[in-house]
RNA sequence: GCGCCUGUAGCUCAGCUGGAUAGAGCAGCGGUCUUCUAAACCGCAGGUCAUUGGUUCGAAUCCAAUCAGGCGUACCA
């Protein structure tokens, strides 16, 4: 974002306590706020004349991997060279002469091919780390050009209860929103629910047919989803029974044609084999089809009332289509159900995301949209670009083989339809300089047309993305279910972390001499620890890896999770109340910090790159950008605590010092689990 | 058939636009609590980055092929 430019001031070091205004009247690019920016305008400078381009040169200042390599490194002088046609370590000592750090940094070495390390001077790290520690941003610097940022995430169907599917998209989505806003972003999130699809007929239908009164008055939600359940379970039923006998003839001939390829293949040729191994597959699919399809039919015969219910309602999956169709047609009893069950099922979901302590500004769901839908496609008709094909509304999009379809053969819209109307509105009204959308990668086809055609439609200023994240699976690599088949609920996974995390706080209390929690204390606290190892557990992983969804490792205590920076958090909090120091009270406007040995140098360089976690997050969306830094960050405060006691430091300074960095880090770590909507307790 | 994605330590995963000896956590082994919380710290061991070729000063990363797996592919969202 600010690669390139150039600097209109240099650093120098203003009194800490004129800082945050003094740094507040210059432009974040201008001001070289993080250590890699600063650097990276020296070596601006000093590149000015070897190349034209000196952008790309910048992007290869890093941390260094090794700290035997210094602090940084600059692995410009390889690329250089070969424009020049000099030897490399020629270039970097031209580029070591025409720079000027020698305030920041010890005299720039020269390795290997040519690689620039960087060792900062322990005295500017002071300077940076004494002016952090008076603010309150800890360094982080608004954007110089915010943006409208929609965040689309979360979007369950209600009426069907949330599983850890929503759980990823909602954590993610959150971070991100948290992570923007921070950054000085302008941030909606908007929950984009399902509220208007096929899902409604099938609980209309239930309800009409099936439902038990008293469970509805004492739970409709609860009652809403068995309905749900049942409807599909009894399509099912039917569905399968349907297509079982056509899956046999087809699995008959299909192991025919797979025997027949067998008996002509030979084993040499690559492409007979290939097309062997695709018969074998098709035969494996449909064996699973058989066996899905079987299951689904013993479900319902184990179970005279099922038996009987599906046997009356031979028509159910057409009947509920027809009641959706219905309720889309305007159908006043539909439209009354419709109004009854939308806040219950509103209220069901708000209190998972009370206890996920997530919020939106505002929740527009698919029903929202549905008096627009009906001018989207008349409106893509008349630019030309939707077409009739096989009595489908469709956009075909250059490049891509499936059509984008708007409208089907039976009048109804798709979500395709909605998306496209739900953009126009957040341009439109919102005022949205980007959405992303926080959804499965699955999807990601669906995006991929959304998009184009929402560019050939004319918005083309609008920045959008989906950002993506992989399937929550298993231990048996196939996505995540319980063993009936069912998705794991939300509010299950919520009540089992805590509990599980409230057994660790029983343990860990009762082993102290005295125990310093109460019931109501712990409970608290084991909510905390809970609710955030399941977020980090999700967050730590790249979005776009799918990962093995497992309970001891989502709700462990030790290693690389939440608790991890919890404890650290705590532990320093420790200090300040067996000191009996008030935390506010140690002068971090005047502070002077001592680097006596390297933990407190670690903790201290740390410290100061704070904004670079976040900027990492959002350059692409990223929140394990933030985990890796608040790991590594705890990680160089437990050295530092077991290396360098605050109570017992040799001189008064010192200790002042130590404190001031043991707050900044707390500090540190609650505003980045806080970033993650992780929370934090004072005691663990 | 077409398209997209993945393959890294025993397990679960990081590894940013190509950078030095590929990193964590867990599990394993060995140390560390009379001193600010041992939910911790320190150390050891563990890898042919699926395979083969190519691009270049330099490849887990880029390209090609192969093998293995996953997902998506016209009226579900």
């Amino acid at each position: 974002m600010l690669q390139g430019r150039l600097p209109c001031i240099d650093w120098f070091s203003p009194p800490p306590s004129a800082f945050t205004s003094f740094y507040a009247s210059f432009c974040s690019s201008c001001f070289p706020m993080s250590i890699l920016q600063t650097l990276k305008n020296r070596f601006a400078t000093a590149l000015q004349p070897l190349s034209d381009d000196v952008a790309p040169l910048l992007d290869m200042i890093r941390s260094s991997q090794d700290p035997k390599f210094g602090d940084f490194q600059a692995n410009c002088a390889m690329p250089l060279a070969k424009q020049v046609g000099r030897p490399p370590r020629d270039v970097a000592a031209d580029i070591i002469a025409a720079l000027d750090v020698s305030d920041i940094c010890e005299a720039p070495e020269i390795a290997g091919p040519g690689f620039i390390n960087l060792k900062l001077k322990d005295a500017w790290i002071v300077e940076r780390v004494n002016s952090i520690a008076g603010d309150d941003r800890l360094g982080v610097m608004p954007v110089e050009n915010p943006r409208h940022v929609i965040v689309d995430f979360s979007s369950p169907n209600v009426a069907k209860p949330m599983h850890v599917g929503h759980l990823r998209s909602s954590v993610i989505g959150d971070a991100i929103c948290r992570t923007l806003r921070f950054a000085g972003h302008k941030v909606t999130s908007d929950n984009h629910i399902g509220d208007w699809g096929t899902q409604f007929g099938m609980i209309i239908y239930g309800y009409r047919n099936f439902v038990d009164s008293a469970a509805y008055a004492a739970d409709p939600v609860a009652e809403l989803a068995r309905l749900y359940k049942l409807v599909n379970q009894l399509s099912d039923y039917h569905a399968a029974k349907q297509k079982l006998p056509q899956l046999k003839i087809s699995l008959q001939l299909q192991k025919d044609e797979l025997a027949a390829e067998q008996s002509e293949t030979d084993p040499a040729d690559k492409k007979a084999k290939k097309k062997l191994k695709s018969f074998q597959k098709a035969v494996d699919t449909t064996l699973d089809s058989i066996k899905s399809a079987e299951e689904k039919l013993a479900a319902v015969a184990a179970d005279s009332n099922l038996q009987q219910l599906a046997d009356a309602h031979p028509n159910i999956a057409r009947l509920a289509r027809a009641e959706t169709s219905k309720l889309h047609a305007g159908d006043v009893d539909n439209q009354k159900l419709w109004d009854e069950f939308l806040p219950a099922c509103l209220q069901a979901l708000q209190r998972v995301y009370d206890r996920l302590d997530i919020q939106f500004d505002m929740t527009l769901g698919e029903s929202y949209y549905n008096p627009m839908l009906a001018d989207v496609v008349s409106s893509l008709k008349d630019k030309g670009l939707a077409t009739d094909s096989d009595g489908a509304t469709c956009v075909f999009v250059e490049g891509n083989e499936a059509p984008f379809i708007v409208q089907k053969t039976d009048g109804a819209f798709t979500y395709a339809t909605t998306d496209l109307a739900t953009i126009q509105y957040r341009v439109e009204q919102l005022k949205a300089d980007e959405i992303l959308y926080v959804v499965d990668k699955r999807q990601a086809e669906h995006f991929n047309l959304l998009f184009k055609t929402c560019e050939l439609w004319g918005f083309k200023d609008l920045k959008c993305q989906h950002v993506s994240f992989g399937t929550v699976m298993g231990k048996d690599g196939k996505p995540y279910k319980t063993r009936s088949g069912d998705n794991i609920g939300l509010e299950s996974l919520i009540d089992e972390a805590i509990a599980r995390a409230r057994t660790v706080v029983d343990e860990n209390d009762d082993r102290r001499e005295t125990p310093v929690l109460s019931a109501e204390d712990r409970h608290s606290v084991a909510e905390i620890v809970g609710i955030g190892g399941i977020k980090y557990a999700d967050l730590h992983h790249n979005r776009e890896s799918d990962y093995e969804f497992d309970w001891d490792k989502m709700l462990a205590t030790t290693g690389d999770t939440a608790t991890y920076m919890q404890y650290a958090y705590a532990r320093i909090c420790g200090i300040f109340r067996e000191l009996n120091i008030d935390r506010n009270a140690i002068g971090q406007a005047t502070a002077n910090v001592l680097l006596t040995g390297p933990e407190e140098r670690a903790l201290a360089l740390q410290l100061i790159q704070f904004d670079e976690a976040i900027s990492s997050v959002i350059s692409d969306y990223r929140p394990n950008q933030m985990t890796g830094w608040l790991f590594d960050a705890a990680g160089k405060f437990s050295a530092f605590y077991a290396q360098c006691s605050v109570k017992n430091a040799e001189t008064p300074e010192l200790k002042a010092s130590r404190l001031v960095l043991c707050d900044l880090m707390a500090r540190a770590i609650k505003t980045g689990l806080s970033l993650l909507a992780i929370d934090t307790a004072e005691v663990l």
